[in-house]
DNA sequence: AAAAAAAGTGAACATTCCATGAAGTTTCCA
DNA sequence: TGGAAACTTCATGGAATGTTCACTTTTTTT
């Protein structure tokens, strides 16, 4: 990646004008949105790294409008809020968001878009949760989510799920699955998957869609 | 910290003077330096918590003694430049600093000073310490405290909850465990973790519910 | 359309794994 | 060196998980 491209919303010119000049100076892309829905709009056209956004907008505050990007791209979003603010609201920030008081010093607003910046994009690497829509996979945590709420999976189902959705759309065969997740000394029969996979699917919800049978062959995690 | 010390360095002793009077009418503790190399051998007797350097000194310009004394210790600098200074220079503040245009207001350098305490004093009780609510771990002074009151913890218990902490939502095995917090030549068995495990959620109170069993795999500490 | 094959389901049963308390061992410090 | 604190081990009961089985439903084959 060349230059990261960092959206700044905000429903004052000036304020914009002045995050894109620090911005500009220290070698980032930058573009503007006066609002949440605006903002919405050109994230559809655009390929945006982070958010600078004001707490406080009309039509859609900060956090909504962060809600609503969160249900479909995982973008880091830093929040800009007077001092004042329902600073309490901020303690829910997500992991990779940060946020940043008003007035603040041009090194700060530079350190925290770094920072946040670093963060994001090297844990997705190093991390590499499965991400499918609303549903993730983190191996390394052990920990599969469902619209951001853990969902309680067991060993086997943990391990069913993470195999089938690691090569989603290959078909494993129940034997596989047995020699993958239970390992190569087990003694289970065929239909134990079967078990495995009708709870895994109830706990899944609609999602559970994703995990297909394949008639006489297996299941596979289908997108 | 009952008053702040800083540290005030300029070639004009009028200048300095000046600024004294400011600093001490507002309850700081004040120590002067003529240029840099005089100011980084005060910093070794004495302990500064923000320096107010004028960019254009003799021997060792302000951004030098900036750069030297970034190598060693986290120090807060306010650069004071004449209109004209070369003000491009200062983009390449660090984070926590900030600069002021001579001459000033009263007003203006105290309103600068004070949001600089704030916000580089501010950010370092961020780094140091982990918080989760009503429960702070702090590494460095190796202490746990549940709503500001002390916990005694042992040196495993402590270990162990701040791996956990350090990386929530991350599950690790006993072994992990035993690896991380015991050290690689230990020879403990794996039911050890267990009873640390039993008596630091005991004497977490409420908040040991923090501390999950990840049934097959080992725990975490869920927020 | 009937039969056969494969998959889904719910509940009983079996197993694995963990929490716990008590007792034993080591380490640390006065 | 004695005692306290920290650490470790062990056995046990119980909870969470895993498995099987008999039966039903769905899909495929003929």
């Amino acid at each position: 990646m060349t230059s990261y491209t960092i959206m700044v919303i905000d429903d004052e010119a000036e304020m914009r004008k002045l995050i894109r000049t620090f911005l500009e100076g220290d070698g980032y892309r930058v573009v503007e949105a006066t609002d949440g829905v605006h903002a919405l709009s050109i994230l559809h056209e655009v390929r945006v790294d982070l958010c600078l956004a004001d707490v406080m907008m009309p039509y859609m505050d900060g956090f909504l409008f962060a809600q609503e990007v969160k249900r479909t791209i995982d973008l880091p979003i830093i929040f800009l809020s007077a001092k004042g603010d329902e600073l309490d609201k901020i303690k829910g920030l997500k992991h990779g968001d940060d946020y940043i008081v008003k007035p603040f010093l041009p090194g700060e607003l530079l350190a925290r878009v770094a920072s946040v910046l670093r963060r994001s994009y090297q844990r997705k690497e190093l991390h590499s949760a499965l991400t499918f829509g609303p549903l993730e996979i983190d191996k390394e945590a052990h920990r599969a989510t469902l619209n951001g709420t853990a969902l309680s999976l067991t060993l086997k189902e943990f391990g069913i799920l993470y195999v089938l959705a690691k090569h989603s759309g290959r078909v494993y065969s129940r034997d596989e699955l047995l020699q993958i997740v239970w390992g190569g000394d087990h003694d289970s029969s065929v239909r134990t998957v079967d078990t495995h996979i009708k709870t895994l699917r109830l706990k899944l919800g609609d999602e559970g869609q994703k995990i297909e049978t394949v008639w006489g062959i297996g299941y596979k995690f289908e997108v």
